[in-house]
DNA sequence: CCGTTGACCCTTC
DNA sequence: AGAAGGGCCAACG
């Protein structure tokens, strides 16, 4: 039986290293949709704690929604506590940190 | 079974 | 360069 969408974006957001990011389109990818980055963040609505989903950012680096895990204050400041720079436009840089899966994030599976 | 909704992304003005 | 609108895919009622 095959594991629900939200199911493998649990896997793959509790698959991201520390000091490192992630985008919805990323995990849409990663899932197998690369268009169904709502299905992310829809996923990561109903995702139970203990998943750092603050470090799912926008396609352009930028945090999500103030209602979002608690707000986006908490969120940069959880992505600078793990060692993601930040830059002056309070984005994140993406080509810095963003996750690479060298291997398929499926080899626990 | 069909319609609606959603923590998004991309194209165009 | 910034802002607005539409489209896409899957889960839920």
């Amino acid at each position: 039986m095959e594991p629900t969408f939200p199911q493998k974006i649990y896997h793959l957001v509790s698959r991201i290293p520390l000091g490192n990011v992630s985008t919805y389109g990323q995990l849409s990818l990663l899932a197998g949709s690369p268009r169904a980055a709502r299905i992310v963040g829809a996923a990561l609505a109903n995702a139970p704690a203990g998943l750092p989903c603050h470090r799912v950012l926008y396609r352009d680096g930028s945090l999500c929604c103030d209602q979002a895990f608690g707000g986006k204050e908490i969120q940069r400041k959880l992505l600078e506590q793990e060692g993601v720079p930040f830059l002056p436009d309070g984005r994140v840089d993406l080509k810095r940190c963003l996750w690479q899966p060298d291997e398929s994030p499926w080899d626990s599976l």
